[in-house]
DNA sequence: TATGAATGAGGTTTCATTCAT
DNA sequence: CATGAATGAAACCTCATTCAT
């Protein structure tokens, strides 16, 4: 790792514990081994440092996001099918943002910087809200696309599941240190959910004939 | 107000909005009116501000929670007037709570300052999850009383619903500032979600011969 | 004791410690038990009390210094009474001002506050040096008057026995806290160069004729 | 001289003056001619200043008494040799040790400073009393072993020579600024004492003796 | 790349003091 | 007599930043 690369890596963790003023270039500095006038050649100034990480995490975010569309539609395949392509899904979230340490820190972040940077709240914003929503709605179009269940359906099943997973995750793992405990309860609090919630489903679109 | 008072206020609103570390002394004396050494002769230091209004905090969820148990058993009620009791329950809630500006700025002072604040950390987490899903569960365990649900039903329903309310609470009531659009916006789903829901639930007890 | 003497009371042993400058007025009303502003109604200002105190320290030793002058001429004593007439005056010395609780403070704060305060450097100079050696050298001018020894050699003891009880007092009354053993061991040494001095100039005085 | 050197000189003047705590650092840097921020560069704060003089003291101290113990012994010298060997070793305290200027400092820093800090207190007590008796009675210990006087006639000279010494160094060299009025005083009376002394000792020894 | 030395601005806190009650 | 409330000044110290090396 760079001295860059390690000046930017514990800033972040120590901004998403601290917040952003409370996080002096000594404190900085002090953890990363270097002197404070040593950073100076790496960041332009203290802003700097927090603006690189967010254009990180943007551009990180956008590169997920692009690989989230590739997924196939569900016409192509058969039940036992759909329900992996549910859990790759649902691990490819966990794994690749929730549980993944640089983005888990940039929530943090933004959670607790939003009040007094309107650029980090509107980021934040889309990230928790707009995003997993959309995200999880799109998914669900795949089943109504297919004929399997209705629009207001999929509208209320994308609601249920995005209030679920978004208490959930302030819960477990946006509270206190990001543990591996905590990862399990927000694991298993999940699947339980999950079977839950697809027999629930299954049930119902039985009895009005969707979701096979 | 006295000076102590205005001294709690202020530090409080500025607390919730940048954090604790980044409000200086200063700051909160020059809006106030006073000059920094008259702060000092009513509080200790500025740590004692913070602790003063925990404090405060606490005796105040403490007294809500305890007239949350006053409310009638459902075995009393008719079916009109179960659904002004939940709508009662549901707007003491709002109105006591989480639209209230002292605990609407608490609960974003403890969101952004649990990462470096166990107490505060600990606090967090009992007023946004463990009390919340206690008092859930609490006022739907009349219904099984009733005999109206079954155990199991209310479990799921109180998750269900805690999770809507939790979700809503970050996305709009601890979402940038408390405006009257955003607490009208909150409104507006919690409703759409629980008149969605109560049909639901009560077509399903029909089929199952629960909540009348 | 009246308040105003409770906080000069206070003041002295808190200057005495850690002197004048590094004494607050907080420090002092905290430990006397009243608030800040009872002390302005007692004394005009923080100089006024250390004032008071000096000039109260002025009255007491000039009062000493008066009774000092009351002992008998030595022609009217015999040997054995000229020792008990050493002894007397010795231990007045001790218990009514080396030993005595409000000198030694004193002795304390003018000797860490001579550096600062010209008119405590002087009644400093005056107290530890210029007075101790009059009185030594008044002393032995009655044995002189009496024809027992010569004015050169009462020069010569007065300067001895001076430097000796001056070296004691700062090696064990001005040096730490003014305990019981520091006390004791004062005691003792001056005792045995009394004794051992005594034998000496007895001896001495005998060969050339002086001191009985 | 650096930076970091000065400061402590200046320190080291002002503390010994006024005592540590009545020192702003305002006033060593306005003496300096540095910022106060610059201050802390070089000196983790205020108490670390006061430590860093004390520890130079120490090594300064520790590095005279090793020179002392190189004199040569009394039986390689006649009688006028003798003589300089006291005026050598006397000398060598003055101008090493008593009159040197931060020597001299450091003295009254402890001197002023005992009472709240007892580290300094046992420094204070080491230098003053327990050090110099110990080096008298170390340089009179070769009289006694060259056979020219008795052991407790070593004592009784030795405690008498420190008396003086000490007495003359609390009046001339610890009471107010160290003028060269001041030390021309010190240094007329410790060279009638030494001779009056001298001739005395010759005296009592040529009778007993001792002394050649 | 990295550091040593410096700085102006501002941080929290304590100071002696005043004055109305 | 005593206090509650306030204050201007100054205390110690940390801040982000600069610049020559």
């Amino acid at each position: 790792m760079t001295t860059k690369e390690k000046i930017a890596d514990v800033a972040l963790s120590m901004f998403s514990e601290r917040g952003y003023e409370a996080v002096s270039i000594r404190d900085i500095c002090g953890e990363v081994g270097i002197k404070e006038s040593t950073l100076y050649y790496h960041f332009k100034n203290k802003q700097d440092i927090l603006d690189s990480l967010i254009s990180k995490f943007e551009n990180h975010i956008n590169e997920l996001l692009s690989h989230i569309d590739d997924s196939k539609s569900i016409a192509m395949l058969n039940e036992e099918k759909e329900n992996r392509e549910v859990e790759r899904m649902d691990s490819y979230m966990m794994d690749s943002y929730l549980f993944d340490p640089f983005c888990n820190l940039m929530l943090r972040l933004m959670m607790i910087e939003q009040f007094h940077n309107e650029e980090l709240r509107k980021l934040y914003e889309k990230t928790m809200f707009t995003d997993p929503y959309k995200i999880q709605k799109g998914f669900l179009i795949k089943f109504v696309d297919a004929g399997m269940i209705s629009e207001s359906d999929a509208d209320r099943i994308a609601r249920e599941y995005f209030s679920y997973m978004t208490m959930l995750t302030y819960k477990y793992l946006l509270n206190g240190e990001l543990t591996a405990k905590r990862k399990k309860a927000y694991t298993k609090e999940v699947h339980e959910y999950m079977s839950e919630a697809m027999a629930r489903w299954a049930n119902s679109a039985n009895k009005s004939g969707g979701l096979s």
